[in-house]
DNA sequence: TTCTTTTATCGTAATATTGCAATATTAAAA
DNA sequence: TTTTAATATTGCAATATTACGATAAAAGAA
């Protein structure tokens, strides 16, 4: 149906896929690759960095920013974005938990 | 469009991307968490074990596979599913570079 | 072989996402 | 005030995702 039933898990369950889920698209990957590379979080350089339009893009970085990865900072006529780290480290810790796979399983 | 333009990003984003969107999913998390927590590579138990029918869940292990993230061995009649780190790892590099967030950028 | 159990696939309805043109908004510049 | 520049929002078409009932497939049990 589309429809995601988040009613049926877990708060912690729903926050860490809804942070993965905004890292699911090319383009925010690229967007934060960008804001990492770049010496200062600028802003809508990214626009011209990017091969999607203008209203995509500021598409996207709303997604990054209601998931709490970036956050934006209006200065005059331009908003400056930048990694938010805070909700990183909550995926960060899952996938730690993850990745320690136990090669004891049979089938691992 | 519905239609995401991956022609346009790199491997590596698209990469990174396909792992996070695989992981975007409160019952994908859900399911990743119970096969970490079970002491074998159970199978099956985790349509009794998540408030999902089964196709659903079926459909769920068949992208969390294709992603690269679990992996599926045939036993008679089930199918034993396990965790299988390695691309796991390919998003714990990109997060932790992410999460290195300078603190000198002047909105963060 | 027939039945049963387990998992996968098909088909489909409901909903969500992606992308962009057009337009609105906002604040600085002229 | 008018214009310009930067970003956000709206509306919509194309496509993708989610969920599940029905059914298929595969292998062991009877």
């Amino acid at each position: 149906m589309g429809i995601t039933k988040s009613s049926l898990f877990s708060d912690s369950q729903n926050q860490l896929a809804q942070i993965f889920k905004a890292l699911g698209h090319p383009a925010r990957v690229a967007i934060l690759e960008y804001l990492l590379k770049a010496k200062s979080c600028i802003c809508g350089d990214i626009v011209d960095e990017l091969p999607l339009a203008q209203p995509t893009i500021s598409q996207h970085l709303k997604e990054l920013k209601s998931a709490g990865i970036i956050q934006g900072t209006v200065e005059g006529t331009s908003v400056c974005y930048c990694i938010h780290s805070q909700n990183l480290l909550l995926i960060k810790a899952f996938i730690e938990e993850m990745s320690m796979c136990n090669p004891e399983n049979k089938c691992c």
